[in-house]
DNA sequence: CTCCTAATGTCTATCGCGTAGACACTTCCT
DNA sequence: AGGAAGTGTCTACGCGATAGACATTAGGAG
């Protein structure tokens, strides 16, 4: 297992995972516009023809690295939830934990959100990974079966969990991985009564 | 100017590079000793053969990455001194300035101190790097001219900043780099009265 | 506005690094 | 004693990285 790929456990081709690698570097110092191919092959030690072997342009790298993280955070939770297949419940903490793990883990790329001139669609694409996970990976049950439109609830609580994560994030990971998770769960614990995880295995 | 490379100025090679960044990641997770060859290359990314076609083996690519990065630390501060070159003064941080500068920027391999399996030799050749530094680089006045043996005085201040660095290092680096600094300056100025850079230019 | 420089995107030919895989040997575990 | 995992060496091969040219675009300075 390869702990310095970026993103998801799927086979990942090195050179390119250095090109993303040289990315992020670069978007913290000088910001995603300023950042040019001559900076990222230099940065990353390639010859700027290479970049083109794999990538068509800035745009297409930026995606693929962001697609790539988010697609990985996804996975970090467990495969989506497939029809037919037994689903059974976890304690608590187990989702939620997987997750912030995964963040801490590629805590290098999950800075970015505290850059303005940053990522393209980080922002936006991120709080909404979160909000899939909740919707396709997760079952909730309120606490004392007060009925809610369960729509509604999921955008609620994954929201709230962003803006916890993004906090975690800008005050620079100063909780442990351990004790942030611990706060998680008793937010959750106010209003969530049961959590399921949908899965296989 | 490619900043992900490890330790000094000189063109190195990339894989290279590559190899040691594991070797610095795989020590802190499970220790020196623990550490393979295949874990490396597959941290790294690399077939096994690769390896060999660089390294002879586990000790000679810790070896390189120990020289290679105490050579930069000597190059970060400047050229090394050399008979008939003019010897001009400058304000009494500078030189402790581009020690710091760089050990923050190579944080990830200066954190190896904190572990006990660690790099062979670190412990040792680090103090003696910056004990280096000060005798070929720097001349001291001391605070009144008190008559003193200049190598034990070199010896002296050159542990104690060892001693700082490395207490910042095991503190996490919670001081910035300016105050860090500053701390040192005016610890400096208890007894050391100027401070003279011999180098080039 | 125009000039000039840097960056971009495309393409080609070439080189060499990284690759897979086999083999003998050692170490260590149980 | 047996087996699994790691080590070091070697060979042949393929593909990925390289240098360099070229036309085009973008941006900044004057």
């Amino acid at each position: 297992m390869n702990d310095e790929q970026i993103g998801s456990s799927k086979q990942r081709n090195r050179t390119e995972e250095h090109l993303k690698l040289a990315l992020i570097e670069l978007i913290k110092e000088k910001g995603y516009h300023a950042v040019t191919i001559k900076d990222i092959v230099s940065h990353a030690s390639y010859n700027r023809s290479t970049f083109y072997i794999h990538y068509r342009d800035k745009i297409d790298l930026a995606e693929d690295l962001l697609d790539s993280m988010l697609e990985g955070l996804e996975d970090s939770v467990g495969k989506p939830y497939v029809p037919g297949q037994k689903i059974y419940t976890v304690n608590l903490h187990a989702p939620s934990l997987s997750i912030v793990s995964y963040i801490y883990k590629y805590r290098n790329f999950f800075e970015l959100i505290n850059y303005t001139d940053t990522l393209p669609e980080l922002h936006t694409r991120f709080p909404q990974a979160i909000l899939k996970i909740y919707k396709e990976q997760f079952v909730f049950e309120t606490i004392n079966d007060i009925p809610v439109n369960m729509d509604y609830f999921k955008l609620y609580t994954a929201y709230g969990f962003y803006g916890l994560i993004q906090n975690w994030i800008k005050t620079g990971f100063k909780e442990s991985q351990e004790v942030f998770i611990q706060e998680v769960i008793n937010l959750s614990k106010t209003h969530i009564h049961s959590f399921e995880y949908k899965g296989s295995k």
